[in-house]
DNA sequence: GTGAAAGCGCTAACAG
DNA sequence: CTGTTAGCGCTTTCAC
């Protein structure tokens, strides 16, 4: 016998259930959604029954007249799952307690794979569609307007008059620096990746804002390499050294941190160093753990959720781009008390 | 207009291929479908017109009379995503062709929350179901024996009778060390997780069986301070020093590597260090870069996606654990010549 | 070869 | 307040 037999054969439906509480099968529908008038205590008989029997409705069933699948697609081209992870992890979140399961349609940077995951979608009729990237100032490779279901953008770049989620990377940035002039910083730089994306230019604007338009800012790689580097070259030049390296992310820190260490330079006695998105696997190795700014990206998954669902109710929301705080979380490198009280200290399961 | 609204209005069912085709609704299904019989004229003829209006077939029809989903469930309590995310990848590489789209169940090790999933799995009628999880000797907090789809294990524990699929902790471990061993090294230590892991065990039963029972071995933490912290003890110990290390994952030769450079030994011409996960963000970003063993973990998603096809189809599947080959990936921290040709150099793109 | 008709399991008008 | 009836869009016997 099939699996797909032996389902058929021993589920009970909705059928059973009128059967067995006595009443026809509307008045069950009914019953069980809450919906229609009849006494209170058919209404109980006929969800007790229901219970008893273990009744769960055929989503497909429901789903073709009601069409609404309970469903929605969540399109990604982070393969790497560093930034998407969270936003996967908040989304089905905000989700399943209303019911509703996620797709995972991982797309890579590939147009082919999007269309195909779009049409799958599209086929399975999709409540909605939650479109996610590495990159604030990316799109996706594919087109995602006019489908006849909402979209929001959640981390990634969306049409002009679209429903668009990212962190407020200039609020971010600033409460990094000013946490570190607060702990009495004077000659603060700013070493950071690549001019090319918005979020680098976002940050290196807020940081100058808070230190003077001559705050120095050092463009380079996202990578430990490019941290050490940087220090190298700012320690061997003549004059006053800095004493806090506010950095493009956890990475770069860590590389500074290590080329400290190696100088002899005390973190954060002598140097500050903050860094930016909260790796864990990154920001608590580094020797001492680093300092950081989360991007509160769960939360920003669990936000997504929530807007897909309204607009699949077909409550109207507001479009543009909506920008969500980050929060600084405080560990050793830079000094200073520590103020966040979520420390994750996190032990790393691993096999 | 609501959404579903304008989906219902302009979608085109196959009521209306039928009509244009000039052929009934049921000879219109066969059609499409490669069912029945009739001229290849008609087949034909239908297909286009089937084509030209854009016809895409409705999923929850479809699925209502075909009692398959053409969907399966992927249930994960690692949120961290480290292993989960490339056997993720692999499972959907192997499933959207086939026109299977895959439901995220994200569980953390909340049993109450892998029931909700498990249930919204049940009603949404998944062909089948993964079972992912980030130890190969710990189960998901959920019962899924009984249920009426078929599930597949992938590394993580299963019933007795159940399809399982891990990797080969034995050979890769064995490939590791040979491969040190090939390159002349001598005093072989291994420097690995806790001794509660049965991967830990396994990997280090065949150390000892290349290098000999008397190989050493220290457990501690799956941490980078760790590895560190066992560079401490046996540099301090008195009499030979090891020429190589084979570490029980790629944070611990870190540690490992990082400690050695402290103390001026240089990787790899002294000292030889060997990884095991090959996780790009640590074995890449290690100076000199760390020779790994990778479990292949995304080939297990694929392998675990056909076979949950397979079943899904009813086609019969041997029970049993299937043990998939890991390979080492060759990098500068062991000497010797690269072996393998997939190095992926991978620069980290970020915000 | 092709089509009419009967469902799949559930919901929603509309009567009673 | 409850039940009858008519679909949702597609597949599948079974006649013609």
């Amino acid at each position: 016998m099939r699996y797909a037999d032996v389902a058929k054969a021993e589920r009970i439906r909705i059928y059973d259930v009128a059967r067995v509480a006595g009443v026809s099968v509307a008045t069950a529908s009914k019953a069980l959604n809450d919906t229609g008038r009849m006494t209170e205590a058919t209404r109980t008989r006929v969800k007790q029954t229901a219970a008893a029997l273990g009744f769960r409705p055929n989503a497909m069933a429901r789903a073709l007249t009601k069409h609404r699948s309970f469903t929605v697609g969540l399109l990604t081209n982070d393969t790497y799952g560093r930034f998407t992870l969270p936003v996967m992890a908040g989304v089905s979140e905000a989700l399943v307690d209303q019911g509703v399961s996620v797709f995972l349609c991982g797309i890579e940077d590939d147009a082919a794979l999007g269309k195909v995951h779009v049409d799958a979608m599209l086929d399975k009729q999709v409540d909605g569609i939650i479109a996610t990237g590495k990159r604030i100032d990316r799109r996706l490779p594919v087109d995602l307007s006019g489908l006849p279901m909402p979209v929001v953008y959640a981390f990634t770049e969306g049409p002009e008059d679209a429903i668009t989620l990212v962190s407020d990377d200039a609020q971010g940035a600033r409460e990094a620096v000013e946490w570190l002039v607060q702990a009495g910083r004077k000659n603060i730089v700013h070493v950071t990746g690549p001019e090319t994306f918005v979020s680098v230019g976002e940050r290196a604007r807020a940081f100058r804002a808070v230190v003077g338009e001559a705050g120095r800012v050092l463009h380079g790689p996202w990578s430990e390499a490019w941290g050490h580097e940087a220090v190298g070259r700012l320690w061997s030049e003549a004059g006053d050294k800095p004493d806090a390296v506010f950095c493009g992310n956890d990475q770069i820190a860590r590389g500074v941190v290590d080329a400290l260490r190696e100088r002899g330079i005390v973190v954060p006695d002598q140097v500050s160093v903050v860094g930016f998105d909260n790796w864990e696997i990154v920001s608590a190795a580094t020797r001492p753990p680093l300092t950081s700014v989360d991007m509160n990206l769960k939360e920003l998954g669990r936000e997504a959720g929530r807007l897909i669902l309204e607009l699949a109710e077909g409550k109207p929301v507001e479009p543009g781009v909506r920008q969500l705080p980050c929060k600084l979380v405080v560990r050793q490198s830079c000094g200073g008390v520590r103020r966040s009280s979520d420390q994750q200290g996190g032990v790393l399961e691993e096999v």
